[in-house]
DNA sequence: CTGAAAGCGCTTACAG
DNA sequence: CTGAAAGCGCTTACAG
């Protein structure tokens, strides 16, 4: 039935030591019975079962890939594909297979992440994500269980492998180009503060404010939750401050675009009446009216580096912890308006 | 180090084989060695070692999940996210593990389809894609290995199990939506015709307009090709002709947001002056601007009844070969008007 | 209800 | 440069 490697072998008149080395390509073995060996694997169809390989090997590549099933805006559709083409990429290369998460809520994760390392189900780990106290990541760092993630890890930074955007940076950026364009008066909408991505870029909006000696407002600032259980509400009290903002900045295109919609319910226009910028540059944001100002933040390479800096932890135990920083890059449309003189 | 089954055997009194047969809930055990071998399993913190099992039992409890890295828009960004989310709750909830494909090129990803059966990595297949003269689909049918498709088989399509919508119907529906509307000239935007999807949806449109005694005409359908290239010019043609379309479908939403989008600048208004009906029902398509008219296709569902089909054909070698379509839904947004009456 | 033994298909020191 | 042997950590007839 199945030919295996003493079927092999037999035919090649070498033992099976042979025909493996000849598999691994190893150097001490002569071309000579190499060809062999290949022609007589080619003759029989030959195929290395993969679980006895990774049995005697004791490595199975493959990195396990862990998604966050959740709500989180930021990795709701347009975000996980290009990272999985990130990983594909990097992982292809190395001739490493993925190997994905299935679970549906925290704790099924957890126990997935668990019997992934402990069963040795893959050599590496990607967290697809980075939230506060997250168990599993804890569980991770603990285990010393080659892992990398996609987003900078709440705790234990200097000690955790990871990728991402400078969040902070590019939030405070996104500010000071709504300054650059004569706005003060600028409101942000939150994404879910679970998640590190979240805090950061709240940060880079507060961090901005403040540099620029504005003070920040809580009835500037829409959380997450409150957006979602009563979105129409929250824009609505926001636009009917006495000082309503000049300009939005959104955590996420996706709320950007229901944020736009309420606000024409309004009938305030984008960008006559009010701007906003947001983040993520999902690949339709050219095509809404308007035309979406966003910040790019290369998903694709997030998912390719991680995967690089995992693999390099997996082949080198020892390997340093890094960080990298992705960079983004603010693409213009027609959602933000120029107030200098008007205002 | 790593604690196997023998250390719990030790420690619990008992054989490695009992153990073995606690861990599989073997009923032939007594509940009293259960319960003994389960605590010491705990003491131990022992986790079963998913290679050594998979060689022992010759299974994985893993699916390999293919994706077409290709250009199909219907593979793009929102449809894969979706199906994913459909098969991980699915293989979830027997416990499988997913596996998925690398590769970026047609070559790549059958040299992986082949090395997964060969070697063994996986139980059964999903193919997330139908494409004509698929050398992969031939191969795994040949091979007798348990898999599946999401989309209709080229050829075959009486030995192999697949779920699909049934988009000759569907497409055929779409178009007598606009007969409704008191459209008669309906062109058509096609996808890649390497793909099965493509050419059922143009086959539809071409029923419809025979089975309503309309004649179908060449310079009405553009051909995915054409738009890619040329998009703009092969709008302005189309708008020029001497009887323009007063309807378009198109293949997929992004065709139509771009379709849409090329209009503007011809300043041809939607829905006033031209109606426009996709497939696919993105997430997005309710924010762009018109909010668009499009015809939902339970993606989840295509995802999650894919994987119980081939699970049921794993666990079953003898299962018979089903097919099954999803259902689908128009959901009628603002790009189509209704002009009867008009002229 | 439980155990001893063989085997799943490889890899890798060790020896020559 | 190559082989004999042990072992990776399980499962599963077979026997009792």
């Amino acid at each position: 039935m199945t030919v295996t490697i003493i079927d092999v072998a037999r035919e090649a008149n070498v033992s099976p030591s042979t025909v493996s080395r000849v598999i691994a390509d190893n150097p001490r073995i002569s071309e000579q019975t190499k060809r062999k060996v290949r022609e007589v694997m080619e003759q029989l169809e030959y195929y290395p079962n993969f679980q006895a390989r990774n049995l005697a090997a004791k490595s199975t590549k493959t990195i396990g890939v862990i998604m966050s099933h959740s709500t989180s805006l930021a990795f709701q559709n347009p975000f996980f594909p290009e990272v999985i083409r990130g990983i594909c990429t990097s992982a292809h290369a190395s001739q490493y297979g993925i190997y994905l998460s299935t679970g549906a809520t925290e704790e099924e994760i957890y126990q997935e992440v668990v019997s992934m390392v402990q069963g040795r189900k893959v050599d590496g780990i990607i967290l697809l994500y980075s939230r506060v106290n997250d168990r599993t990541m804890t569980y991770l760092k603990d285990s010393k269980f080659p892992f990398t993630m996609v987003g900078r890890p709440y705790k234990y930074e200097s000690e955790i492998t990871y990728i991402d955007n400078d969040n902070r940076a590019i939030a405070h950026d996104v500010v000071d180009y709504l300054f650059q364009l004569g706005h003060r008066h600028i409101a942000f909408i939150g994404g879910n503060l679970e998640f590190v991505v979240s805090m950061d870029r709240l940060g880079g909006y507060k961090q901005a404010l403040k540099d620029a000696g504005l003070s920040y407002a809580d009835e500037y600032f829409i959380h997450d939750n409150a957006f979602k259980s009563k979105e129409k509400n929250s824009i609505y009290s926001l636009m009917k401050l006495d000082k309503p903002p000049t300009a939005i900045v959104a955590h996420d295109d996706l709320v950007a675009y229901e944020v736009i919609r309420y606000l024409e319910e309004l009938s305030i226009q984008v960008p006559q009446n009010v701007s906003i910028v947001s983040f993520n540059n999902h690949a339709l944001s050219a095509y809404v009216k308007p035309p979406l100002t966003s910040v790019d933040i290369s998903i694709f390479e997030l998912g390719f580096e991680a995967t690089n800096f995992l693999l390099e932890k997996v082949q080198d135990p020892k390997a340093t912890v890094k960080h990298h920083f992705v960079p983004t890059t603010l693409i213009e449309r027609e959602s933000c308006r120029n107030i200098n003189g008007f205002g």
